[in-house]
DNA sequence: ATTTTTCCTGCAAACGTTTGCGATTACGTT
DNA sequence: AACGTAATCGCAAACGTTTGCAGGAAAAAT
């Protein structure tokens, strides 16, 4: 079956194509008779206008284009769907690569969507990324672009975030105020802003406390369980057992917990532990995690709702801004 | 900045547009010397054909459809994954779309698609689709299609599925082989074949060991977590304790877990759970739970490659084929 | 009756690419 | 010398839409 183009109603109106074209756009120059005739047709035949060719002529889709990290990752999965369900009553389909928290492809999927002449681009970086020349083309081309949770610094877009340090500080100013002294970090990769903020919140309430910072309880790592696991298993094997540990984020809490278990410690009265970020997984655990609930779903909404509001208004070449989510330490039993 | 067009280059090297065209897509009218020439001037400009004006030639893009019932869902942000993976390196972008398991959007997002000119389009279906005419059109269409899991029975397409009645035979009769007698089986919703296949091969196990069948132990409910704990809740409330039960997926049988936790009953040895799919969650908790392997992100690296096969081969019409991949049941400390 | 205005509609170009066909040139064959 | 044949290349159309401009007809004004 074909599509019925607007040469098709044209033809069995024996009228011009522009004139459908205007009627179906409502242009003041078409005749009310013509107008409804054209729409009853169009109707009829439902007639839906080829969105390649009117991107031809735009030379702009209606696609916004999605980069994360990783799809299957927890808080990615929910802020995608955050952003389709914004993206749905806006009337935008999206697009969605994944970086592998690979640099090149990150770069070569920013060029993919530039070629595809997607709308907007939303986007969390990788934890490789080092350089941000594929975002600023972007910038370059015209193309809104809004970062979310992982921004890059350096490339003046509009970016949906959380206070990762001022959260960080709040959970192991918890901690202290709680009673626990020997407090061990968990951190995220040096190289990523968030990780490095995290860290930034986590001495400063030591510090704060007057409570030494102790190199030795700072582990760097990925943000996978596995890194945790094995961060715990190293401080395990040096025979530094920290009373309490604030992780990066969920997952790489979730591995400490396992070695910790392994050992046969008991948490929270042995030790206690934070997470970041609220996945499902911190409330099935026993004893479940205390954690940050970082709002990942609304953050995918928030900055689908600001690139829309980018693509739809080109004129009002706004400033770019900042918008920062509240998010809230959930206190539980791992604590 | 603007983009590089043919006709920029045929300027540039003053010739036409057209032999630009046939120089970059090796055509052997024309001249060594020629294609050398235009294929640098391409490489110095960084020149990529307009994918727009190429679809509009087509009339096909090359982009993949993908619509899923939730995207934060683990098995389906797994199975995304995978046909990310493999799009990406056959050259295409995807595009998701999720139904949030109302039949109305998976219409509207399946018609969007075929709006879009997709090269084809990968479809696990709502729990709510009881009518298959807009997959009919997809195909009507001549727009490649493939199911992974959830298929449309009255749909002539290429599917990935797993044998759920088998697998489901599998995890009781192994609960029967260890002990359990009081099997209860926690379903989803009548209308979705993958949970009528798996009460159906939870029957058969318990036919084939002589075991009578009893409606009170079969609860009907969703496919989420809160379904599993109110069935458990209302068996509990009456009086009803299985020694066992075998859940229609991981969700649900986590929130069986947890009310019988709160119910203060152990796990395994007063009642032993199975669940369905190995979502990464079924390794967390304590005890772990048993469950069936399905391989999510294969499921979807499958489907979308016999769909770009599809795609690439228009001329063999072949057979729609159906591909069964194995699953395995993985016993742990819930049983 | 002529001019002006209003109202409606169509022509044609443009977006960037691909491709059938015809045109041109050079070369070898009779 | 006359012709056929490759080897190269360009013209123009096509994909479906939008839009500036021109044009025609009818209505209104002179």
């Amino acid at each position: 079956m074909r599509h019925t183009t607007i040469t098709d109603l044209a033809k069995k109106l024996g009228i011009s194509a522009s004139t459908v074209s205007r009627a179906l756009s409502d242009h003041p120059d078409i005749n009310d008779n013509t107008k409804k005739r054209v729409r009853k047709l169009a109707k009829e035949f439902n007639y839906k206008p080829n969105p390649i060719a009117q991107s031809l002529k735009n030379n702009r889709t209606t696609i916004i284009g999605v980069i994360v990290p990783e799809i299957q990752h927890d808080f990615f999965a929910s802020a995608i769907s955050g952003i389709e369900e914004v993206a749905y009553h806006a009337g935008y389909t999206i697009i969605v690569c994944q970086s592998n928290e690979n640099f090149e492809r990150e770069v070569i999927n920013t060029n993919a969507l530039i070629q595809q002449r997607v709308a907007g681009i939303v986007a969390s970086i990788s934890q490789n990324t080092n350089n941000s020349d594929h975002f600023k083309s972007v910038i370059e081309r015209g193309i809104p672009l809004v970062f979310f949770d992982r921004a890059c610094e350096d490339v003046s877009a509009s970016k949906v975030i959380i206070d990762d340090s001022k959260s960080a500080f709040n959970a192991v100013t918890y901690l202290i105020g709680i009673g626990y002294k020997k407090i061990a970090h968990f951190a995220g990769p040096k190289v990523l802003e968030i990780c490095k903020r995290r860290l930034a919140g986590y001495s400063e309430a030591l510090n704060k406390a007057h409570i030494r910072i102790s190199k030795e309880l700072i582990c760097y790592g990925g943000l996978h369980e596995t890194d945790g696991y094995n961060s715990m298993d190293s401080l395990i094997k040096k025979n530094i057992i920290p009373d309490a540990i604030f992780a990066v984020n969920d997952p790489v809490a979730i591995g400490a917990f396992q070695r910790i278990k392994e050992a046969g410690l008991k948490i929270p009265d042995d030790i206690g532990i934070v997470g970041f970020s609220n996945n499902k997984i911190t409330t099935l655990v026993d004893p479940t995690i205390t954690t940050i609930d970082q709002p990942s779903f609304e953050m995918g909404k928030k900055a689908a709702e600001i690139l829309v509001g980018l693509i739809e208004n080109k004129n009002k070449s706004a400033k770019p801004k900042t918008v920062t989510l509240e998010t809230k330490l959930i206190i539980r039993g791992s604590t």
